[in-house]
DNA sequence: ATGATTCATGTAATCGATTTCATTTTGATT
DNA sequence: AATCAAAATGAAATCGATTACATGAATCAT
């Protein structure tokens, strides 16, 4: 392997006139910085950033954690962190954690090791006392979960008012029996969403239900599974809101086995609009986040706070937007 | 920050004890060793992987070439990447290339700056001849998708008889107008995919016909086009090969829009069993391939190429499994 | 021509760990 | 108690970069 120093002796300077011309600095002579970058391209080098990390006291990586990449509503955040990262040279360490705290706490360590210089934290089940903690001693940014008593700054969305907005669609249509179809409430969203939830049916006078509040995780599966439990009730419901287009989708499945229509005998409300929602057949109605932005703002806070730790960087509430598709309007 | 040095003070022992501590070497005395632990705990230390990375000339990352992580095709293959990885002490830099030869470029510099061990390259638009030189310097495996010529290891299926069996399965059903929708030619799974439709035809004696056989991209609109295409056509194709699930999911979309049913009027197969391919409707007839394990096998024999360089490995070749659902049988 | 100033470059310390080699300590054997 | 091998520990070199400081050369104003 090239050292800057194999570079500095062919070329006959010394390291740090080598170390110069790398990093731009400008009190090298045309001529010097010529003969250096000649050597540079004639051996091949490349600097071990290993060597320039310790040196500098940083590793130029951000960590990304998030519950799972086979949801694709966090690959678009994902993006939007990667665009930004890249624009500042930095790279990013994309970590899922299947919401597990073991393995959280693992890549947690990465940050402790100093193989990254902050975080950013999707994850809902992520154990909040101790992401608090760490953002104590750490640059920590949370997306899309957060919580509402620490001062760790995130980047989300107003889920309650969404999650109402999407409900106050279906009881607009008339719908008088709708059920939720909701995950964890230990995640903050969840609770916000249901609360939306709620919030809609108080406004329409109509009687919650505890039967059409259903719980699960977020994958197709549980959604699938869900539905099949509210379709089995004596009075099922004619509409369902499900906080995850994923969910949706499962109980897009589940109503078709069951040989209903939607939206005729039962409509359908997701959340997210990941690109498969528009795919479906029908195609779903959903709740639209901005998320390539969404993880733009985060990859900039996170930066931010990074560059100047002592200055205060401001959580950020994004706009959203009501998608309406086939699954609720015929 | 704790370092090292600030360990040995405290506990009134050296460096190399401390070192010895942490890495666990048998010549440290129970009494000392209980005594740096107990230091270490008390300080809260965590070692700083820059200069134990530098030192030992590694950097314990593995990097992760993927098109893109919306293809939740790819997201399967990474987990099993990353469980073997972390098995073995390894952190996964997941990076997303958007077959752009130039993100590649970046990404691969990681590589040469000693910021990654190896790399394992699944994107199909990879610069073979740049992987074939970096293969010579640097632990490089390919997974999906290969060079034919060179000798760099690989993962895949055989993609041109899972081809041709998804391709006669619609032939044995009595389809005599079968379209591909393909991607680009450039891709080596490509190719092998349209040789096998290709010879599933010529064993049918059904005539080729250019007309019916597209290429463009694997994005849901890009499939969804193709597929608009094809029912424009004066002899419209009863059957349709998708080369992507991405593809397939975007030609049932088309077909719908049309009015027109699956498999009534057309049949339509996909490739790579994605999640989404069984919650689709109608769900989706599709070649499934073992995409956890083939991430596993590519990450052991990446790892088995760094820790013994000179040691040969050897590609793998693996099965997969014609999965039929709605799309093609009613 | 001289001293001050600027510019280009080099020397050596430094980042935080590991590891070689030397030295000290321990403990068993006689 | 003396001897010696084995075990435990420490001093210092090392990994590959950056950078503070020193130094020498060139430029400029007077």
């Amino acid at each position: 392997m090239v050292t800057i120093q194999e570079v500095a002796k062919e070329a006959g300077v010394s390291v740090a006139t080598v170390s110069r011309v790398l990093n731009h600095h400008t009190s090298v002579s045309a001529k010097t910085r010529a003969k250096v970058e000649d050597v540079i391209e004639r051996l091949q080098y490349n600097p071990n950033m290993l060597g320039r990390n310790l040196r500098c006291a940083e590793s130029r990586m951000l960590l990304v954690l998030v519950p799972s990449i086979s949801n694709p509503f966090y690959s678009k955040i994902v993006q939007g962190i990667e665009d930004i990262a890249r624009r500042n040279h930095y790279n990013t360490l994309l970590c899922t954690t299947d919401s597990d705290p073991d393995r959280e706490n693992v890549y947690l360590d990465l940050l402790r090791n100093r193989m990254a210089d902050g975080v950013i934290s999707m994850d809902p089940a992520v154990d909040l006392a101790s992401i608090r903690q760490l953002g104590d001693e750490y640059p920590v940014i949370q997306c899309c979960e957060y919580s509402e008593t620490d001062q760790t700054p995130y980047v989300s969305i107003d889920n309650q008012t969404a999650a109402y907005k999407a409900v106050k669609h279906l009881l607009m249509m008339g719908h008088k029996r709708v059920s939720i179809i909701n995950s964890d409430e230990r995640f903050l969203y969840a609770r916000l969403r249901q609360e939306g939830y709620l919030r809609a049916l108080r406004e329409f006078d109509i009687p919650v239900e505890s039967r059409y509040i259903v719980h699960t995780d977020l994958h197709f599966e549980s959604g699938h599974r869900a539905m099949k439990s509210l379709l089995a009730l004596e009075e099922r419901p004619t509409a369902v809101f499900a906080v995850s287009d994923t969910l949706a989708i499962g109980a897009l499945r589940s109503i078709k086995e069951a040989e209903l229509k939607v939206p005729h005998d039962i409509a359908v409300v997701g959340f997210d609009n990941i690109p498969f929602a528009s795919m479906m057949n029908p195609s779903l109605t959903t709740v639209s986040q901005p998320m390539y932005e969404m993880g733009c703002e985060a990859a900039r806070m996170l930066i931010k706070r990074i560059s100047s730790p002592q200055e205060r960087v401001d959580s950020i509430v994004m706009d959203y937007e009501l998608i309406i598709r086939e699954s609720t309007m015929g």
